[in-house]
Order: structure tokens, then C-alpha cells, then sequence
DNA sequence: CTGAAAGCGCTAACAA
DNA sequence: TTGTTAGCGCTTTCAG
């Protein structure tokens, strides 16, 4: 903990006011130039303009947020920051966002709910005008301060019956049914699974174990995998997988890195994919077009999901009913390559 | 965009006032209480503690940044989110700024000046204590901006004799001069060099090539591949490194996912790695270790980047003077495994 | 279409 | 140790 020093002081910043002297109009003036310019005939507009760029002015969005209660920030809360699975989400909603006159303000929970009470509260203390989550799986505490402050909230990348406040998602057990679905349809019987330490990837093993009983096949082994999930994680979880007196020869791992080693220890081994063994993984990662032999993975629309985040929270701000922002189910596919 | 309706009438939020007239003292004393507690007797701090707990107050930080000039934000720009060469430096940024009750704002600027510029006006609205900035190459406009407006900055992941204030990184024409020279000591001559289109891999590439003249080899040859980087890119790559009359026995990629999508295309074409092309990446992500065979690749301690950034926006902050506060050099290393 | 007054919620500065 | 006063920079509100 740093000793906090008086601080620094620089220059008293240029405000409205100076911008006002110098055009020869109101504060007032000055800020609807700025926030609703179709409101402020063309000549005054310019002689503000100039009177901007001449003092060189940037507003200062803390007053403007607190005096207008809208601090046009929208935060966001992913459990790894680095995940490449989030990041088509985080780059679309960023963008919607933007297009709306919205910041998007990033915030990583680390896996688990722990993580996510503490940024919940410090993140609230900004004063966002909406709330991005990922996942449906919250604390109790979480759930109480989401409903108790009134921000608008999205959770994503999941669904629930009983949401926060809106949705945009699909369902992770859908997803495990059908990737056992599809294995088993390509006369695979000897499934395993390989799973990231998550609660989705959870959802969707338990599914595929559920599935593969009422097809009547034996119960897939599981592999745990520590999240961040690896290549090196992949690679091991086949040389036990194959240790494994029942064998295997349909692999569902929870990630495409995960995937990605499975095929680098099998290829390393000799053994073929997908002759022998059919390999699945989950997010369409830009490598998995490209692996050797290609990779069959569920592709989700990470994209939409954030796009539809965004109008989610945009609606709400604006004053849309819940009606008119029902939760949405971007749903899944199996995208089929080489590897099964 | 979207038509701006009136604020939500949200319930008027608990302020400091409701919070002292149940603890029965002035606002004055819960700001001490919650700012600088040990100014405050026991006794008054646990009534006061008390009364925010029952009244559920959470500050407002846009009122305390605006009354005390201090957002306690830090903002960073790096060029992409999704990048996990940056994911270290982030993520140690995020916790050495958390321990000194700083909150990190992530931005992307997607590579080039151009983003960097409007990303930079729209972070500096919001009146950061600190910025952190990737790379030193930044726009006339964006060293004024950021000169004029009197925040400490801290540019990373590069040196330069010129920062805007501080700096953090290593020196990219000693990485390219560097691996040519490991290269060409494990007798290699037709060297190449795949890279991402960025200022900074652009800058290896010229050492790179520059070593090889000194040395008395062949111009390397350069595959440019866009960014990001992917592992189809490396595979292209290969192919159009082998197409070349003159061959090719090092390869020296800007990034791991690209020397894995060399690695990929050598293994399906039959070309032995290290036998017949040496591989070289760049990162030392963690797939990289357990790539078949394990990627010999430059490893630089990004999260050292980002907890000494954070040290030096500390300090400034703080009232350090720069003398305090000297360019680092983090260095880099050639962490030697089978693929070269 | 424009401006004056007031105040968002908090803390710096000073006084007691 | 505690409180009072004032005002950070902006926009809401209402009157001209």
C-alpha cells in the first residue's frame, strides 16, 4: 500500500467556462454543442467548435457522469482476460458499445465467484451504466448488489430460468448431448471426455456422460484439466486416457487447446485421427481450421453474443420494458472437419 | 446511435450524509473513516463502519475523483486484447495497481497510431491517474496530447531514446540480431524470417536481417503474414518458404503461433525439425513448451513489464521524481529446446 | 434558442 | 479528533 501523497498540481485544467468566455457563449451553450448539437443552430455551433479546439478541451466525463447520473461505461466481467474464447465477444461488444457513445470497462474474475464479489464491488463504485457478465452461476451476494443497485445486467454465454435481469446464451448441455450425439453416431462407443475446471464445461460433461448412458454406451472416462487449460494439458490427458484398460476412440475435450494436444500426443504416438480415435473440441479458435488433421469443434457465435449484449444494455439505459429484451439463445454447431 | 432518453429515476442512492447521520457524525468523518481509517479513533470507525454496512453504501468514485482530482484509474492501451503475448504484462499491471488501490481501464487500439490516437482522447476524458501505453511508436498527436495533459506515462514492451516520460522494455534489434546469431551458430545458412505486421516484429526482422549480412549469409528471406498472427498463416508460410529456389534451414517466426504452424506444416510434409529446418517463435506461450517438438523460442517476462510499469505509474503518481523512476531494460533470453 | 441558478456526491482546506 | 464551508466540472431545470 502506497502512502498517498497531496496531489500533483498541475495546471488548473481548461473547463466549459473557458471554452465559453472564449466563444462568447453560456456553459450551457458549450455543453449542448457538445452532447446535442442538432439543438444548437450551425453558427453558434461553430464559433463553439472553434473555441474547443483553439483551448484545446477535453470534457471531463467525472462531472459529466456525476451530474448527469450516466457515466456512459459499461462494465464487463470475463473470468480470463487472456481466454481467446471471450475475445470475439469482448471485441463486439466493445464495438456496439462504442457506437452507442459507451466505454467498455474490462474487468477479470478468475474463475469462480470469489473473484467476481470483489470486482462486482469495486467495479459498482464507478457507477457503470450496465453490467456484462459471463456465466449464469453467481454469489447470493452478487445476485442481492446486481438487483439492489438497478443497473441493467446481462449474463452471457450461458443460460437460466431465472436470470439476474437479461440474457443472451446457449445451452452448454445441449452441447455436450450433442457431441455425444455426434461421436456415437460415427459407431464410436468408447467415449472420454477431457475438461477445463469450469462450471460450463462441467455442464456440458455431465450432459455428454447422460447422453452416452441413454444411447446405452459405456460411461465415458473424464479427464480434469486445471483451467487455464493447455496444450500440455491435452497431451497428457490422451497418454492417460489410452493408459486406460477400457481404451478410447471419441474424445470431446472442453477447449480447442486441450483438442489441439490430444492431436499433437496422438500424432506423436502414431495413432490416428480420426482412424482411431475422433477428436472434438469447443470454441473454433482461429488454429483449429488448420490443425493436422483439421479440427471438429462447436462453434459458438461469440460475436453476437457480445453484439447482443450491448443492445441488451443500450435498450435498458434507453428505457425498453424487459419486455421487448426477452433473453435470447444464440445457440451452437457442430462445426465438422477432419478430426471427427 | 442511439436517442438519449432521460435517466432512469433510479431510488436516490445512499450518500455519505445518510451514512454519518446514522453514525451520528459529520460526512466529513465517513470519508476519513473510509480514506484514511487510522485517522479516526476506534470507537467513531466502528459506529461509522457500522452504518455503512446498514445503510449499504458504496461510494461514488466518479464524485470522489472529480472533488479530489484523483480517478484512481490507470488506463492501458495495448494493441490487442486477445493477444496472450500481452496477457502476463496485463495481468501483473491488474495486481501490483490493485495492492495501491488502483483500478486498471483496458483498451485496444488493433495495431497502427490510427486507434491508438481516438482511443487515447476517448481514456484521457475519464482523467486517468496513469497511462500505460504498448510499444514507442505513437503519433505527433498522440506524444502531445499526452505531454499537454500532465498524466504520467509509462511505454512498454520496446525501448526508445525519446520516451514521452517513463519506460519499460527490451530491445527488439537484439532479439533479431540475437537469434540470427543462435541460428547461424548451430550451422544453419539459408535463414528466413516469418513475421506479423507490427512496428515492433518489423524491427526484428531488419536485425535479423542486418546480422545475417554481417555474418556473410544469404539475405534472409521474409514472409509477411497479417495480424494476428495464426497458425495457418505459419503453415502458408512454410509452403512459401519451400517453394523458394534457394531453400531454407532456420526459421525465425515473430510469434509461437505462427512457429507452430510451421511446426505443423513440417510434420505433414515429412520435413524433420530440428534435422533439415531449425525453429525458432516468439513469446514462449505455454503451448510452447509442449509443442511436438518443443519450440526453442525468445522468452520475455511480460508480467515483470507490467509490475514494474506499475511500479513507476506508483511512484510518479506518488510525487517521484524521474530520477527515481529510470528506463528499464527487462531484457529477453533464447529459451533453447528441440525445435532449433 | 439561450442563459442563470442549483446541485450531483464527495473531499480539500481550514477552523475549532 | 471533529466539523464547517466551499467547490471540483458539469448538466438539469426552468425561465426568458
Amino acid at each position: 500500500m502506497t502512502r498517498l501523497l497531496p496531489p500533483p498540481d498541475r495546471q488548473r485544467a481548461t473547463t466549459v467556462l473557458d471554452v465559453a468566455r472564449l466563444a462568447g457563449v453560456s456553459a450551457m451553450t458549450v455543453s449542448r454543442t457538445l452532447n446535442q448539437p442538432q439543438r444548437v443552430p450551425p453558427a453558434t455551433r461553430q464559433r463553439v467548435q472553434a473555441a474547443v479546439q483553439a483551448t484545446q478541451y477535453v470534457p471531463n466525463l467525472l462531472a459529466c457522469g456525476l451530474r448527469s447520473r450516466r457515466s456512459r461505461l459499461v462494465a464487463a466481467i470475463v473470468p480470463a482476460l487472456g481466454s481467446p474464447v471471450f475475445s470475439d465477444t469482448v471485441q463486439a461488444l466493445t464495438a456496439t458499445l462504442a457506437e452507442a457513445g459507451y466505454h467498455l470497462m474490462l474487468g477479470q474474475s478468475g474463475y469462480g465467484p470469489a473473484g467476481e464479489d470483489a470486482l462486482l464491488q469495486a467495479v459498482i463504485r464507478r457507477r457503470p451504466d450496465g453490467i456484462v457478465l459471463v456465466g449464469v452461476d453467481h454469489s447470493r451476494q452478487a445476485r442481492d448488489t446486481l438487483a439492489g443497485c438497478g443497473v441493467p445486467v446481462v449474463e452471457t454465454w450461458d443460460l437460466t430460468p431465472a436470470p439476474i435481469d437479461m440474457l443472451v446464451g446457449f445451452s452448454h448441455a445441449d452441447v455436450g448431448a450433442a457431441v455425444c450425439r455426434f461421436l456415437a453416431g460415427q459407431g464410436r462407443r468408447r467415449l472420454a471426455v477431457v475438461s477445463g475446471a469450469d462450471a460450463r464445461a462441467a455442464r456440458r460433461t455431465q450432459a455428454f456422460q447422460a447422453t452416452a448412458h441413454a444411447l446405452g454406451l459405456p460411461t465415458p472416462a473424464v479427464v480434469e484439466a486445471e483451467a487455464p487449460t493447455t496444450l500440455g494439458h491435452g497431451r497428457q490427458a490422451l497418454r492417460a486416457l489410452l493408459a486406460l484398460p477400457a481404451g478410447v476412440d471419441g474424445i470431446f475435450c472442453s477447449s480447442d487447446m486441450l483438442a489441439l494436444g490430444v492431436l499433437t500426443e496422438a500424432a506423436h504416438q502414431g495413432i490416428a485421427v480420426p482412424g482411431r480415435i475422433g477428436v472434438v473440441g469447443f470454441g473454433d479458435q482461429p488454429f483449429a481450421a488448420d490443425a493436422e488433421p483439421a479440427l471438429t469443434t462447436v462453434r459458438v457465435d461469440g460475436a453476437r453474443i457480445g453484439h447482443e449484449a450491448a443492445l441488451r444494455v443500450i435498450g435498458r439505459i434507453a428505457g425498453a420494458p424487459a419486455a421487448e429484451l426477452p433473453a435470447l439463445d444464440v445457440g451452437f454447431s457442430i462445426f465438422t472437419r477432419r478430426s471427427a
